[in-house]
DNA sequence: TTGTACGCGTTATCAG
DNA sequence: CTGATAACGCGTACAA
């Protein structure tokens, strides 16, 4: 490969000369001409390793979440990507966490300075988690809740908003027992679901108790339907939602096969409104989370704190919406 | 950030001998405890661009597609990602390429090294892409169909065969006029599907022709429900193969919602076998192209290459599976 | 505006 | 087995 060197000769000027062509500062314009003619020539590229050892940044921003099996976290992939690809940054991806452990490994192989920030989804509470976000010396936007005593960016989708907007539809239309499966209680999103869930059938008046509350062991279509055919008498209940939109493909798939009507004995609500909710039949309602949106505001707050690293931390608080669908309206 | 430097210090040794240890070159018994000592003290992490710089090697592997969108491509990424995590090398992921222009500025930074290897699934063909391939100083695996004069290690999944299960499971089951929905023709898997179809029709002596042939204008549900629309009367086709599971699901919706009955008025078939097909009602026959064991391979064959540079090239052919579901038979 | 020379943090060579 | 030291390719004071 060529380096600088070789281009400084072939366009008989210093090293020096190359750089500052390459990185915009004053040069003559015949210098820039035989420069640009000898990289063109060449067919130069700067050498990244040697650049980043020497600006100190690595052009590469770090992805990390639980498992791209979750199409929610792809949709935020994608948000991510697309706003990174106008900039400067690569981006690396670090996904397939299944425990702890894996993810404070990898956050202590952060301080190798491979990335410049890290964008992180995680989907478990550790105070080891907590402490070593804390500690990382480059930015980090924390997507999803932020846990005790960790200050940084932040992106938050008030999913406990999300749930109440489906619940009050549910009311509306009618609904008078609803069911909520959830996933495994162990994650963030499954506690904070099950809060929220709690919290507005309790304002709202509504009857519910342990036997309406389940907890399927993985945020899966395969999960959904075992979990749902856990209760004991789906004629208890006129209206379910579901911890996400994967959970309700696997219920509805369950339904289906029992002849369960949706949305006419039973109403079905997801969350994520990712693109299977629409090819679902009866397609889905669902509480859209606007992963996407939030994927991209991510990346924005990374390139803003990268170019300005002394601003406030911010948290941009993203409002879910609820797409109203066949599942859950006659 | 403590350097290797601060680590000798501490420890009172070179940093060759700190160097060694790390690298596992033979140390003492005791230096190497000191030096161990002083690298949990200090949290120390090697560099990785001055170790990037030095050994020419950045244990990162590049992976490249079209677009992040199509579900196929997830299960790939996941497949290398999985391959990935238990090895040294990190993923860096560069998708969305809505251009040739795009593919080759991006074939272009390869040059900066600030991968080992290149993984790439053009969708487009292009005499540039396959001429900056071949002229690319490292390691490349393409997933898909080789072009003209690239002699690089290569997963392929004979698509074509998958095509002909897919026709002659129609035929078996009794069906007589059949109609392809096929993806942008510009595309690689667009070129290659719609060739494969014709020639197992013809070598079935199936009658066909340029009306029972339609082109969706992207691999998306939207566009398949587009495209099935287009139809002058869908009475004269008694089955539909569409060129992925995406079209097929939105033609499934367009039928569903004519009130055209599947299978029993029309069967459905796609191609992928996603996570969609078993969840879509009917749920809908598709060939699996084994998407994420290709991606598993190409990182594998990445692997291997990267272990032994000079091992002849290799060419792994993946044999695709009809899985038979309720859109096709009664 | 241009060129020289140094240093970024590592690894590897070569004497001891 | 260990330590000093020369690269790796680039950016940038500093001097011209």
């Amino acid at each position: 490969m060529a380096t600088i060197g070789a281009v400084a000769k072939q366009a008989g000027v210093s090293i020096a000369s190359v750089s500052r062509v390459i990185n915009g500062t004053a040069a003559r314009a015949d210098t820039e001409k035989r420069v640009r003619a000898a990289i063109d020539d060449l067919g130069y590229q700067p050498n990244s390793a040697a650049r980043a050892l020497k600006v100190r940044q690595s052009e590469q921003i770090c992805l990390s979440f639980d498992d791209l099996s979750n199409p929610a976290y792809v949709l935020m992939t994608r948000g991510v990507g697309q706003t990174l690809s106008s900039s400067k940054y690569r981006l690396i991806l670090s996904s397939a966490f299944s425990s702890v452990e894996e993810i404070v490994k990898h956050l202590e192989t952060m301080g190798r300075g491979f990335a410049d920030g890290l964008i992180i989804s995680p989907i478990y509470s550790d105070p080891r988690i907590a402490e070593l976000i804390s500690q990382l010396k480059m930015p980090v936007v924390l997507v999803g809740t932020m846990p005790e005593g960790v200050n940084v960016d932040n992106v938050y989708v008030d999913s406990a908003a999300g749930l109440d907007m489906a619940i009050k539809h549910l009311v509306e239309t009618g609904r008078k027992n609803i069911a909520f499966i959830n996933g495994p209680v162990a994650t963030n999103p499954g506690r904070r679901r099950k809060a929220a869930f709690e919290k507005s059938m309790k304002q709202l008046n509504l009857a519910f108790s342990n036997s309406s509350n389940l907890q399927a062991e993985a945020f899966t279509p395969e999960a959904g339907y075992r979990a749902i055919s856990e209760f004991r008498d789906l004629k208890n209940f006129d209206a379910i939602i579901c911890a996400n939109d994967q959970l309700a493909a696997g219920a509805m798939k369950f339904c289906v096969e029992k002849r369960v009507a949706i949305p006419r004995d039973i109403a079905l609500v997801g969350i994520d409104n990712i693109d299977l909710a629409s090819l679902l039949r009866p397609t889905l309602t669902s509480v859209d989370l606007r992963a996407e949106e939030r994927g991209q505001i991510a990346a924005r707050l990374m390139l803003k704190r990268l170019a300005n690293p002394d601003s406030p931390v911010k948290k941009i608080t993203v409002q879910p919406q609820l797409i109203i669908r066949e599942s859950s309206v006659a």
